[in-house]
DNA sequence: AAAATCTCGGGTTAAAAAACCCAATTTTTT
DNA sequence: AAAAAATTGGGTTTTTTAACCCGAGATTTT
């Protein structure tokens, strides 16, 4: 008997991509596929047919990766869940092991990869390719890792989204209720933080990543 | 006769199940797939069977989407481009049609409008779904609407580009081989025709409107 | 309870950016 | 051939940014 697989990815065209490969995998089949965690809740509710496994992108809009594992792994702890990621992304790595993954592979895999991971879920209940049973092992050693993890304080964030305006850091300063002398403050660390050295990099770099205002 | 595709995502698994979606096209066939725009330099100079359409994703480690729209714009330009991209992103939809793409398409659509997206760049030589051509519509307006047809020169649009960098304008004059005075000049310029008053808001034009260099 | 971090703020000095002024070439358009 | 625009550059002054120094108090983490 074929073990079932549900899809969860917003980009339906990959969904439906990865449901076309699976089909020609002997010991597997594709029960239905959902655009994010939200609908699985929906499907669960109203289909009996429980998945063996759930394959489950990461960065989804409603309901992602993270949140949807975690509930999976409380309400239906029996389904395996293969982790899917665009980017070979450490964090998300850890942080998906720890909501319940029992695998993980990059969207640049091979269609046979795939396979020996679903098959490998299934007989010993976890798959991880080398590289991220290595970077599983790296961030047990160091978790206080100096590199790598950026964390913003919130006013930093909120600092950031400032500088891709015309305002004046005196300006800012206002907007934020603090003294010129703070904001100032915020950026030499963000300059520390982020590794530039201008504003104009701050200012490109909130924009690349998403925290300029809406 | 059925129409050659290639396919350019660094995403395997992704790039492989495109593939055989595509394969049910009765139009349409796959003829390889490239995991960059090296690569597909590489198969273009051994190969003699060039595609009738790439479909290229956008973020890609070594030779990006927009590269190498540029380059196949350039040595091929009988091949129809149709990029991919993971995110709806004002600017890299801008910076691609700048770039020559024929077509753009989100991975969040489902096959059938990617059958009838390639049919349509074959049979007119573009597809743009709605909210895309609505996009490029709205920013062509901004662009005669705010002043009545902002031209640039030459210089300034090569200026522009050097303003999303921690670049000093000296070094910029530098790059550009000509004195500071020469680099404020066109900044002034540029802060009178785009009625901006800072570097930063300079930048964040040029990375607005894809002025940045790839 | 102690340590680390975040928040906020003070100061000085140097460098860069911006706000104005100006004009000589060359190139393009009319 | 004349007019317009682009390219290049000069100078001065003021404002803003950046590179450093520093510490006090609140909050969070360990």
């Amino acid at each position: 008997m074929k073990k079932k697989i549900v899809i969860v990815d917003d980009h339906i065209l990959i969904a439906k991509a990865l449901s076309s490969i699976i089909a020609n995998f002997e010991m597997f089949e594709v029960l239905y596929e959902c655009e994010n965690g939200k609908q699985l809740q929906d499907k669960f509710t109203t289909n009996k047919h429980l998945p063996d496994i759930v394959m489950l992108d990461i960065s989804m809009p409603i309901m992602d990766g993270f949140e949807t594992a975690k509930w999976l792994k409380e309400k239906h702890p029996e389904i395996h869940i293969l982790a899917l990621s665009m980017q070979d992304d450490e964090q998300s790595l850890i942080k998906m092991i720890k909501n319940g993954a029992n695998g993980y592979l990059l969207k640049n895999t091979n269609p046979i990869e795939l396979e020996k991971a679903l098959t490998l879920i299934v007989e010993n209940g976890n798959y991880y390719p080398d590289w991220a049973a290595s970077k599983i092992f790296a961030n047990i050693n160091s978790r206080a890792n100096t590199k790598n993890e950026i964390i913003l304080t919130i006013r930093e964030t909120e600092f950031l989204k400032y500088t891709v305006t015309e305002m004046h850091y005196k300006e800012i300063a206002e907007k934020m209720c603090c003294s010129p002398r703070t904001v100032e403050g915020y950026r030499d660390n963000l300059f520390d933080k982020l590794e530039l050295k201008t504003r104009v990099g701050l200012a490109v770099y909130a924009l690349k990543n998403g925290f300029e205002y809406p």
